[in-house]
DNA sequence: GGCCATAATGACACCGGTATCATGAGCGAG
DNA sequence: CTCGCTCATGATACCGGTGTCATTATGGCC
């Protein structure tokens, strides 16, 4: 059906090599036998089949992005990043998506890599919490990146933006703003990026001389309905916190609405402060008041350095810490004086 | 480096056919000889290498997803349906995303298509209203599954909500709730579903005996701007609607926070209908009354009838309407009296 | 004019599988 | 015992490219 580089060759009467050759742009091809084979893939329609070059040539040019379960609309917008360098790179993105607590499939994640002979792997947060995934995939001496450093891997590569920092700065913001009771709505306690969040905001806290209460620290697992749930407790304590900083955007909405459904006006009487600054952040009422991450550019640099540095094995420092920027919108307010509230 | 169905055969002591009947299952393989293989296959930790069996069989198991520029929350929710049906038929999914209206990107989407041999492709909404691209892609024969109908290729395939009946269905609910003047917010006008849309919002309307007033229609482009941007106006209009409905959950926001800015009581004052029931429905404040389309569901036919039917040229009728539902939160209420507004 | 370096090209094996078809073994029937 | 048939298996070509190395043509130099 389609044309080979067999029949290129033959209407180009020259040899399949040859035509490979004007293919690949190699230098040692005459310009008028160059100019008799391009014009025979012009008149053939011809393009080359990738996998075949694949295969042939022995480099997949596959990377897997292994996400836990679904992906998300922040995952979407890392992946935007991985696929504009992987595209202009010429490799495939292939999506793994698993349930992290499920055994078997850390054994599927080994064998889909091994089966696409995929070269290296884009590892999103809650994957490397793995510590069986990750023991697998060092023992297997196969290139990775982690987006977000894990404590389990000590020398692997790993771009972050800087979590402990952006958390530091969003609870100045807040403390400038006259408040003292800040509560906290965590992301898993497990990662990483969640203990260096918190990290950021006791560190603020502890410059500005006040103790940290530990009543006002609430787990979460960065979806909507644990901000929500957590902050309706924040909100019913007996002395209830005037400002929250949410790990993530997501429950930072859910602890607007939370203030929504009991008529606390944010933010005249509860600021809030969210996390990455995903679409959502400028979406809601008030607009969120967040710490920027640059998303897409983390998704991007994970990409080159496993292409560029980490699969042709260069050593580097391939430890990226990427700086935060705070954005205020209209989520945060000075605080009120008590007889306001 | 890893181990081939060579070195299987080899330390079975078998052809690399039989080794190769055992891998794919064949039944004509005599139990002993079946053992001894897969004895081999464990031992050396064989895994196949899915690129030249791709090759070799002539079937390349992959297929498109074209997106108009970035992937965005919405249509990385339809990637998981497309993913779920693809990773289990074994197919893979190859994410193309292009400037629509960039004529020579178009040139790009055939190109990459025939470069990667994919077996069909699945079209995100902006991208079928591209009578250049849709013309190639009939002319080439190439399969592929429209998500939402496009009145410019008869007879394609397609999956899509039922977009006039939903939009029937929100408009008659806040006719219900006593509103008369009802803003609407479009998307781009040129699509399929922005006019299907609109049509069961005029349908509604004359339902209930109530002139259309083309002053009340707006366009937009499914951006939360062009939703603030449009909201504002119709806020400002001297006889301002009682409930605005949008094309899309993201415009409503965007209208949701129109209101919020001049202090405009939603739904008090204001009540507010989206459309698709996208994650961030919920999660605004108020949480949005919206039309919900099975998203993933959508993904997932798509992709089932695509691999299943269209790539084997099974005839059957491949425009499917899949029902919505009214899902009733809180940023639609009933109309007040003028005096209380 | 003869020699050698260099540029251009081709023959052929190979990547890691699958497909076709021939062949040999085993077995029941005549 | 032999024929004919089915079942299991292997030899070999092939998918569509690339890599290696040998070969041929060309040109510069002594």
């Amino acid at each position: 059906m389609a044309a080979t580089l067999s029949d290129v060759a033959k209407r180009a009467g020259v040899s399949k090599k040859t035509a490979s050759r004007v293919i690949n742009n190699e230098d040692t091809v005459a310009a008028a036998t160059r100019r008799k084979v391009l014009a025979a893939i012009e008149e053939l329609g011809y393009v080359p089949n990738e996998w075949a070059q694949r295969l042939a040539s022995g480099n997949s040019r596959i990377v897997g992005y292994l996400i836990g379960d679904y992906l998300s609309p922040y995952s979407a917008h890392v992946l935007n990043g991985l696929l504009d360098v992987a595209d202009a790179a010429g490799h495939h993105v292939s999506i793994l998506r698993i349930d992290i607590d499920d055994p078997q499939q850390i054994e599927r994640v080994i064998t889909m890599a091994r089966l696409r002979r995929m070269e290296g792997i884009v590892l999103a947060p809650p994957c490397h919490s793995s510590p069986r995934l990750m023991g697998a995939l060092q023992e297997m001496a196969f290139p990775f990146v982690q987006h977000s450093p894990s404590d389990r891997c000590s020398g692997c590569a790993w771009v972050s933006a800087a979590d402990e920092q952006g958390s530091y700065d969003a609870a100045w913001h807040l403390l400038r703003l006259g408040h003292r009771r800040i509560g906290f709505i965590q992301g898993p306690v497990d990662l990483y990026v969640s203990r260096a969040r918190l990290a950021g905001y006791k560190r603020a806290l502890k410059e500005a001389d006040i103790a940290v209460d530990e009543s006002l620290i609430k787990p979460g697992d960065w979806g909507f309905e644990s901000g929500l749930e957590y902050a309706r407790e924040l909100l019913s304590l007996p002395e209830p916190p005037t400002a929250i900083m949410a790990n993530n955007d997501v429950p930072a909405a859910g602890a607007i609405q939370a203030a929504w459904e009991r008529g606390v006006n944010c933010p005249g009487q509860l600021s809030v402060v969210g996390f990455d600054d995903v679409p959502l952040a400028k979406q809601i009422a008030p607009p969120l008041t967040t710490v920027r991450q640059p998303i897409y550019d983390i998704g991007a640099t994970m990409m080159s350095i496993l292409i560029e540095e980490i699969i042709p094995g260069i050593k580097s420092n391939h430890a990226i810490e990427v700086p935060t920027e705070l954005v205020i919108r209209h989520s945060t307010g000075a605080v009120r004086n008590q007889q306001d509230a």
